[in-house]
DNA sequence: TTTATATCTTGATATTTATCAAATTGCAAA
DNA sequence: TTTGCAATTTGATAAATATCAAGATATAAA
């Protein structure tokens, strides 16, 4: 990696947590690369060579099954992805792909094992950052399994403007049909729940939405920190 | 906590991985008691005071949302819970109740946080349960939404039958109620998946259940490693 | 610009799952 | 045993969500 390039990557609140004696080998083997959209980054079911990082752009995670597939999350800047595989040294439970051009680092797993048997602080800040991922995963089972698909919309919208400092308008951060993966339904019901959602005066045109009555989506949404996840 | 008690606690996995020389502190506080069945054990929302593991019995995770319910969880003996709300010292995210009656070993949060600052083989055992319980979470996560209420069920029953012997045949370890729970449908969505799994050669009475033929249902279940996990 | 392609929307319909009500069965305390 | 309650089943129906097939629209490359 470039010097720069050290500059970023140490900014990544993972690595900084290693003490500054330990960065060197915990980067030597690491990669700092841009990868262009549709490109699959890592297949489930495989060994887990690297931990990811995403340092620019979007990445889907997503799993197949017969001829199913369901995304499991959407990452952005600063998220890291599989640890837990990488901790246990167990296949891959899911795959991901580039969104949006994206800049991705990826350190080799025997570094992160390593570095995490012998710094304190590292290993703490990685379990950290486990801690969080279970609660994300289980906050979207509760997402999934106790709302409506209306309702799931709404939180996600609520949230997203809340977190785009509450303007009642913004642009979708992607496309349609990848918020309808997001959200656990076909894009088809994702367009008539915009529909639906016009009654809560939510207006959508393209990628823009305008919240025209903040309290009344609020109200169908029901936000609730034990199952909404910032949205990293 | 009486001598013979220590013995039992001695054996959960987490606290061997303590030093000998920790295990004191961490059981100074400790609780090991007995509850009856339907007790509520801890609530989502409340700050987590000990962290928690089944010694003996079952213990239901559930969580509440406006006037509906739903269970994340059927943990057996050795199992924690609430392992990552103890570690971030955040709230809750679930609920837990006593299915049938149980002893349940309570430690102290700060002790276990302590412990985990100052015991590096403490604190790689709970790092890899918390890896563990993510890929679980993970894994229910992908049974909810790529398969079939009929699949998952089919799932559970070929995987409860591989984990007991594999004769074929079993009793079911909860009521139907609570299986409908663990599989995310309603008792009475159970009730036909039975119906409709005869034509698969499952036959039910009452909690027996026969499987007399294994390929069939295994079929229609598709198994998979990377969602159906050990059921603990 | 123009065109090719992917995304998005809409209509029609099918599947899946939940809900409500009413038996029925099982089981445990008296 | 008998009684009473909870669990389970079954029928009827409703609600939620998916699927398939066109169109319509947007977007990016030429």
């Amino acid at each position: 990696m470039r010097p720069e390039e050290f500059d970023l990557v140490g900014s990544v609140s993972l690595i900084a947590a290693a003490a500054e004696e330990h960065r060197p080998q915990l980067l030597r083997g690491a990669f700092l690369q841009r990868f262009p959209a549709h490109v699959e980054l890592i297949r489930e079911g495989e060994p887990p060579d690297f931990l990811h990082i995403v340092v620019e752009g979007q990445v889907e995670l997503f799993s197949r099954y017969r001829d199913r597939e369901t995304t499991v999350g959407v990452l952005g800047p600063g998220s890291s992805f599989i640890l837990a595989a990488v901790v246990l040294d167990k296949p891959y439970l899911k795959s991901a792909r580039v969104l949006s051009s994206a800049r991705i680092l990826m350190v080799p797993s025997e570094a992160i094992r390593a570095i995490f048997d012998i710094d304190a602080g590292f290993a703490r800040a990685l379990t950290r950052e486990l801690a969080q991922a279970y609660r994300g995963v289980l906050k979207e089972l509760k997402n999934q399994k106790l709302r409506s698909s209306l309702e799931r919309t709404a939180a996600w919208l609520v949230r997203f403007n809340a977190e785009t400092g509450g303007l009642n308008q913004f642009d979708l951060p992607f496309d349609k049909k990848v918020l309808a993966g997001r959200l656990g339904i076909a894009p088809e019901v994702l367009s008539r729940t915009f529909v639906t959602l016009q009654s809560y005066r939510v207006r959508v045109a393209g990628r823009r939405i305008h919240i025209e009555d903040l309290a009344s989506l609020t109200k169908l949404a029901s936000p609730d920190n034990l199952i909404d996840d910032p949205l990293a």
